[in-house]
DNA sequence: GATGAATGAGTATTCATTCAT
DNA sequence: AATGAATGAATACTCATTCAT
């Protein structure tokens, strides 16, 4: 997606556009290495040399794209929950209700996870250092429901004895080792069996206690 | 052999003793310093120097009682897991019915974490070289929940769409989540808070589908 | 047979005589040990813990018997080095001419060869550290020869090109060589086949050249 | 592939052609370091931060080179071997006969190793963890010898008691030690009496039994 | 005399990062 | 912009040796 963007930028003139070309070239190819690399191994587990001899460049070039080792997990990282954030805010506007909106959200959330394994499990992977950054990324997202839930609680349309807060970090760790589990091996459920599990206990709690 | 003669030679006894109290005090002190190093840095974050030197032992001495570095995390993940365990096993053997016994196994999973806060934020940190020891733990607790969900599957206690295999898992990353976050500033919630909510979403999806 | 020098000693009171039984026990029994595995591993390969260990007694024990870990290699070497010696000195004392003398010689390394293999190993086996050691040994045994063969030159026996210092480091060379290819793997020759070999050798260049 | 690409983008050619320089001197002066270390003190005794750093670089430098500290102790070895193994096939191949080839042979043998010091003492010294090495190395100079030996007993040149694996094992034996000895201190004797001893021995038991 | 816990200097090896070319 | 050789701090682990009991 970095090519992309570069493909589009009309100021630049000719001459630099090559030279940009080639260096967001080299850019994304260290990029997607390290995607690849980080997914199996860890952020720890990965070398800024092994990153570049993947991406086919030496060993400094890394580090005239990058900062930093973590730079790079950081805008991986980062990219990677946008783009998530993306898919499940584009469900969430369309949604009508809370009830109705669960389901294609979870099956977003699933659907990204499938089509994104290497990041996803980066993301939701464990790395003490990329704890920070995830921490950060989940919060956020957390928030998000947060916000959602509150709503929900001031309206009556949830207990007030659920924590908005809590609740949000209950639903993102619940996705996030769930969706880790099944990628790590999809045969172990069907998609169908994760979505519609994630979505009832999405829905749970949601309607006022009878008693 | 050392014991058989200990048992005849009255006045090796004592010496044996002192040896043995004063290995045993290193160890611990070993281990305890281990477990607050780990908590607050991770198993990657912490050396073997810093363990024994916050024990107050010459660097040597570690490797006189752990045979590596992933030796002392390993144990102190797995007695705080067989800890937990049985703190969660106790409640389980008292419950009446399901809805009855959610509520104290949260409780109970809350005050253990708050009385061992160094050693959850271990367990449920991030480490990429804890990740396999984690992983064997969580599964295990996970195959536990999930055993008991199958039971109330098959007895129609819970309906059928939920898969207890991905239950189990949705369930330990919420709570680790949850318990995780909450440990980080016990101010972000009251225990009151975070015990009921977490008892409400655990007991959501229990219910058989209205509809 | 450090053992068997203990049991002889006559002046000593018998309390005295108790300790010293005992402490000529560990300390056999520690030497024992080292031969075993400095044989197999060599110096460098085997740590004193091991060589206690294999005694069954504890690490400082070690150093109750021996100053260092080298005091026990060298004087295991010295012990073994005088034992071939005095095989090799018998024989000389009876030879009635060197043409006679070699065989008998040589047979008597072969054999004692074979009844101390871990000894022989350790003597002809390599090692930095023990080179200074078996260097001071060899030497001794090539000036052992060196002076048998300076007789026969001056006798007009051998002739003077052939210098007898570069002479018995050559026979050392060769002895100890072949003695440690052949234990390696003692099918490697029938023992006649070495010794007949060796033998042949020996003499060659000791009859004045012809020409 | 940096050869074609140097073919093609002659501007590179400096620039690798430096790097490449920079690169082999380094190591140069590291293996000429090595030899020298290794030469006096031993594969054991001898640190690769003392290599690096008579190298005049950082102890990481060396693993740029090498993978391992046996690696250029074997590279040394196996350049050395193959350099003394030149010297010797060069003279066989100018032999006419067996008796006439010895001399020149060994005249090769002593000027290589005077020319050679401190490699030949790391070849011929003693080395636990290069013995390996050295064995290679010397059961292959043995093999060559045993496989002209062979012939001769066929022929009948050399009588068939004297077994060529053995006679190989024992004629390396004694050169390594004779050359080993010689080179600690070449006042022992004048480089002809070495020359003209070694000869004399090498001749021996070749020509057939008398009776 | 024996024990064995403790010491701590020693050492191989890795890797993020820099910089001359 | 790219290269890749060099750096050197960091670190896990070993082992000969000591010494209080």
């Amino acid at each position: 997606m970095v090519v992309s963007v570069a493909l589009r930028e009309p100021e630049t003139q000719p001459r630099l556009r090559a030279a940009d070309r080639s260096r967001a070239l080299t850019r994304s190819s260290l990029i997607s290495s390290a995607k690849e690399l980080f997914a199996t191994r860890g952020l720890h587990g990965v070398t800024t040399h092994a990153i570049a001899r993947h991406a086919g460049v030496a060993a400094g070039t890394f580090y005239l794209h990058f900062k930093d080792k973590s730079e790079i997990f950081r805008e991986i990282a980062l990219e990677t929950m946008a783009g998530l954030r993306a898919v499940l805010t584009r469900v969430n506007s369309t949604e009508v209700s809370l009830r109705d909106g669960v389901r294609p959200r979870v099956e977003g959330l699933v659907r990204f996870a499938e089509e994104n394994r290497d990041v996803m499990r980066i993301i939701f992977g464990n790395d003490t250092e990329a704890a920070q950054i995830e921490s950060e990324l989940l919060d956020a997202f957390a928030a998000d429901i947060a916000r959602g839930r509150s709503q929900k609680v001031e309206s009556g349309e949830m207990p007030a004895e659920i924590d908005p807060a809590v609740m949000s970090q209950a639903l993102v760790g619940m996705l996030a080792r769930v969706v880790r589990w099944w990628l790590e091996d999809p045969t172990r459920a069907s998609r169908e069996t994760v979505i519609e599990t994630l979505t009832r206990i999405q829905l749970s709690g949601t309607h006022p206690r009878k008693t």
